[in-house]
RNA sequence: GCGGGUGUGGUGGAAUGGUAGACACAGGCGACUUAAAAUCGCCAGGGGUAUCCCGUGCGGGUUCGAGCCCCGCCACCCGCACCA
């Protein structure tokens, strides 16, 4: 063997796996399958370290299953609708199109050489109208199920763009290209009914036993199911129309605390103010300019008004509150009006000081005293608590208990409901934007609103556009929104609202088992390859993409398109870390932060310089950005060290769910450790036929526990302690003198275990060393159990908790016979000194306590 | 603000409630070399003359025993519905 040169054997070996079709996925009835699927990219045009983090994972289950003897699916493509093409197009010129498909190009371009085993003949962008077509077929059957309905909803509008703005594009309240001040505006828009399916989709959270607890537990307070009660608070001096005032609360115990009712900004008793009061207008206004996230409105100074209405307290028509208007109630959630118990409640609390609104408490810790309050006093609702305002008297009970009895109480008087409610919202899937899925339907005057014929599909984007004027390029189109109502053949206009990119994403993995079908799906396809049994992408996807994916594999599965059984269609989830780098700072002449590519900077025991040696500041490592250019191409590091150093490094040293740091000293030592393997494995290529060596034995039971550890290692998704295996062999390896064909066996067990991470050196050894066919279809080795037990153990011996000692007995020695040896111990006497031994605790194999 | 997570040597990290620091990086020493690089071998949490003491973000607690469990903080990261 000659020296270890990646540029040599990675393209040969991607040649050959090619060529005889290694990772072509087929329906094969006689082994059971498994789809790995990772989150597929957007085509930004250049990978990054985080996509070969991502994909390499993927590929080591992928490669490891085929092994196990599974016929594996593990597709690739492309989530190629978004905001940013539209905004290279304004920015730089040229076609959300044409720069979307060459960024693709350069992207599988990059991801080829990484010798990832994708089946690429599945590979489709969700912005090919083969492939939105299909979606818009089947928005059109979700339409006739009654899944898809319009209502009025809030966007952010920049007034001076004309435009619709994603939160992401307001910041500090203006819009991020024209810094006008955003509006709130309401449009009519298209929804997904996810809310029908709330409660299935928090109560199959359970059924998710391989996902992430942490996920299960963010989607189902996403999801937020709450039990409370609403009613309705009589009014006094409030305008026609608005005679009751509903009210949702989760805390009806705390009714007798009230101290003030409180409305959304968006709320039709808002609305209805504005029009006749000014300074209630103003007050709105400046509300309605924090923008729609929640964020913001949440993390806003509170601000209110009072509005000069009052309401009668539902249990003593004397006792009248206030109705303030305030910024951070949300319209989305219950019926937008509350009312305010400050007592228990931090955020009422804050409001009634400020306003200078009674605080009266309801309940109290157990055993204190009614006095008044410095702060709300908010125990959990399991606390039990001592009421002194009870709605039903005054006695000791937990929140929970509290609330049931009011809600018996309310129903009963007749004021009030109890009602189930969730915090989940509709998806409003309407984008006033060019670059996306038309939503197939047709406005017709005399017919409404109609879904386009299934024959007419795709409803293709036109072409020829410009991005050179303000708002939505199909709404300003000459001709494109021209056509004739499906229903009565009449003039009509298309819509030209697309859809959230949300939805490409929600089914795509279903489409990779069938990717060329005239249909959205084939049922003998999603039959054999649903679901998908691994899932893997990043933690920031743990709610919204993976909920709506959810929600659309339900919706699927009604109109006839998914089976039941891929009603949750992830099988087992993933989230990994991030990549991340430190951050290298200049400041330029006017104290501007300047920011350097880690390749231009030379690192040195005393700090960090740019080449001409200007003193750079080092910033801790944060996540691979391009405006804070920590970022490393991994086109450079491959072209250096190979793509298997890459794959390698990225799987070494953190755990796969943390993130992982980028430094080019590891980098370094993973093609350090490569190139030793090579060298190796020649010597043991050149080691005489008939070599006799001493260490058989112990090379046989070092080969087992790599199996073992490795094994364990990738079946559990902790990549780093198979690495860690995997080191820990080729050390002893290195140092072993056994006969030849105990050390072939043990280098090409090496290379069997390596492939999942590096599949292009591996194969090379394996051919070298006599393996037969290609090491990527050889079977995984399995570990011999009787070689993996040791005969003798070490046991730790503590006094009091601290380590004073060890012994060394066989494995299955009785406890008592080892209290005897380890009492005995000469340490432990001496530790002892004589003092009498109150309790010993033997725990079999592990350790020894002394307890005096 | 709300929801979720993370925190261990100089660094990345390992450790079913049972020997804290596996494995690796950086570092030190040695071998080889005219020399250097590469490679190979050894050392290595901190303090101390010591067989000792201190150590898993901070403060408490449970336990024979806590990095791990419980309570209260701090810092950072992710998400918050039109970024993908």
């Amino acid at each position: 063997m000659s020296r270890y040169e990646p540029s040599q054997i990675e393209p040969k070996w991607q040649e050959t796996w090619d060529k005889a079709g290694v990772f072509t996925a087929r329906r094969d009835a006689a082994k059971p399958k498994y789809y790995v699927l990772e989150m597929f990219p957007y085509p930004s045009g250049r990978i990054h370290m985080g996509h070969v983090r991502n994909y390499t994972m993927g590929d080591v289950v992928a490669r490891y299953k085929s092994s196990c003897g599974f016929s594996v699916l593990h597709p690739m493509g492309w989530d190629a609708f978004g905001m940013p093409a539209e905004n290279a197009a304004m920015e730089r010129g040229g076609h959300p199109k044409d720069w979307t498909y060459g960024n693709i190009a350069d992207m599988r371009g990059q991801m080829k050489p990484l010798g990832l085993s994708i089946d690429w003949s599945r590979e489709f962008a969700t912005c090919d109208p083969e492939y939105y077509g299909q979606q818009q077929a089947m928005f059109i059957d979700m339409m006739e199920k009654g899944l898809v309905y319009r209502k009025a909803a809030v966007v952010n509008w920049d007034p001076v763009d004309m435009t619709v703005l994603a939160n992401e594009q307001v910041i500090d309240g203006k819009g991020w290209r024209s810094g006008a001040v955003v509006e709130r505006r309401e449009l009519t828009q298209w929804f997904f009914k996810i809310s029908d399916m709330a409660g299935d989709l928090l109560d199959s959270l359970d059924g998710l036993k391989d996902w992430p607890e942490k996920v299960r537990l963010m989607q189902a307070n996403w999801i937020g199911k709450s039990r409370g009660l609403q009613f309705g608070f009589e009014t006094v001096a409030a305008p026609a129309g608005f005679d009751r005032l509903e009210v949702y609360t989760t805390r009806p115990d705390t009714l007798m605390g009230a101290s003030f009712a409180g409305i959304s900004p968006d709320h039709p008793l808002a609305k209805e103010l504005e029009k006749t009061n000014p300074q209630i207008a103003a007050f709105v206004a400046e509300c309605r300019r924090i923008g729609t996230s929640e964020e913001a409105l949440q993390t806003a100074e509170k601000l209110g008004m009072d509005t000069g209405i009052r309401v009668k307290h539902p249990l003593d028509p004397n006792w009248e509150l206030p109705v303030w208007i305030a910024n951070f109630i949300l319209m989305d959630y219950g019926t937008g009006a509350i009312f305010g118990c400050p007592a228990h409640d931090q955020r009422d609390f804050e409001f009634a000081t400020k306003y200078g609104l009674p605080i009266k408490a309801v309940y109290l810790a157990e055993g204190a005293e009614d006095a008044p309050l410095t702060d709300a006093f908010v125990p959990m609702k399991s606390e039990r608590v001592q009421y002194v305002r009870g709605i039903a008297g005054n006695k000791p009970m937990t929140g929970d208990e509290g609330v049931a009895e009011a809600i018996a109480l309310a129903e009963a008087k007749g004021f009030g409901q109890g009602v189930t409610k969730f915090r989940l919202r509709d998806w409003g899937i309407s984008r006033q934007r060019y670059w996306g899925c038309p939503i197939p339907v047709v406005h017709c005057a005399t017919c409404g609103v109609v879904p386009e014929k299934k024959e007419n599909l795709p409803v293709e984007l036109p072409y020829d556009v410009s991005f050179d004027k303000p708002g939505n390029p199909l709404d300003r189109h000459p001709t494109w929104a021209a056509t004739a109502c499906p229903k009565c053949g009449a003039a009509a206009r298309r819509e030209t609202d697309t859809m959230d990119t949300f939805v490409d994403s929600s089914w795509y993995y279903a489409r990779f088992t069938a990717p060329r079908a005239a249909t959205p799906t084939v049922a003998e396809d999603a039959e054999y390859w649903m679901n998908v049994d691994q899932y893997i992408g990043g933690i920031e996807h743990a709610i919204l993409h993976l909920l709506y994916s959810r929600f659309f594999a339900r919706a699927m599965n009604e109109t006839g398109h998914l089976p039941a059984k891929a009603r949750e269609p992830f099988n087992a989830l993933f989230t990994q870390g991030m990549v991340t780098h430190e951050i290298y700072k200049t400041s330029d002449d006017k104290g501007r932060p300047v920011y350097h590519l880690p390749e231009d900077i030379l690192r040195s025991e005393t700090g960090a310089t740019l080449k001409d040696g200007t003193v750079v500041e080092v910033i801790p490592s944060a996540k691979m950005s391009k405006s804070k250019k920590n970022v490393v191409d991994p086109m450079n590091i491959i072209a250096s060290y190979g793509a298997d150093t890459a794959r390698w490094f990225v799987m070494s040293d953190s755990p796969p769910e943390r993130d992982v740091e980028w430094t080019a000293s590891g980098a370094e030592a993973a093609f350090k450790h490569l190139t030793r393997v090579w060298n190796l494995c020649s010597r043991i290529g050149e080691l005489p036929a008939d070599h006799q060596g001493k260490d058989d034995a112990a090379l046989l039971k070092a080969t087992a526990k790599a199996v073992d550890e490795v094994t364990k290692g990738i079946d559990g998704f902790a990549f780093n302690k198979a690495i860690a295996g995997l080191y820990a062999f080729t050390n002893v390896l290195a140092k072993a003198d056994a006969s030849t064909p105990v050390m072939k066996q043990a280098i090409r067990t090496l290379a069997q275990l390596m492939s999942p991470m590096t599949p292009h050196i591996a194969e090379s050894i394996w051919s070298y060393q006599g393996g037969a066919g290609l090491c990527a279809q050889a079977a995984w080795p399995k570990a011999d159990p009787a070689l993996l037990v040791d005969d003798t153990v070490t046991l730790p011996i503590q006094i009091n908790g601290k380590r004073r000692a060890e012994i060394s007995v066989p494995k299955d020695m009785a406890a008592a016979e080892v209290e005897k040896i380890a009492l005995a111990n000469e340490d432990v006497v001496k530790f002892l000194a004589g003092q009498p031994v109150k309790k010993i605790i033997v725990v079999p194999g592990r350790i020894i306590n002394v307890v005096v």
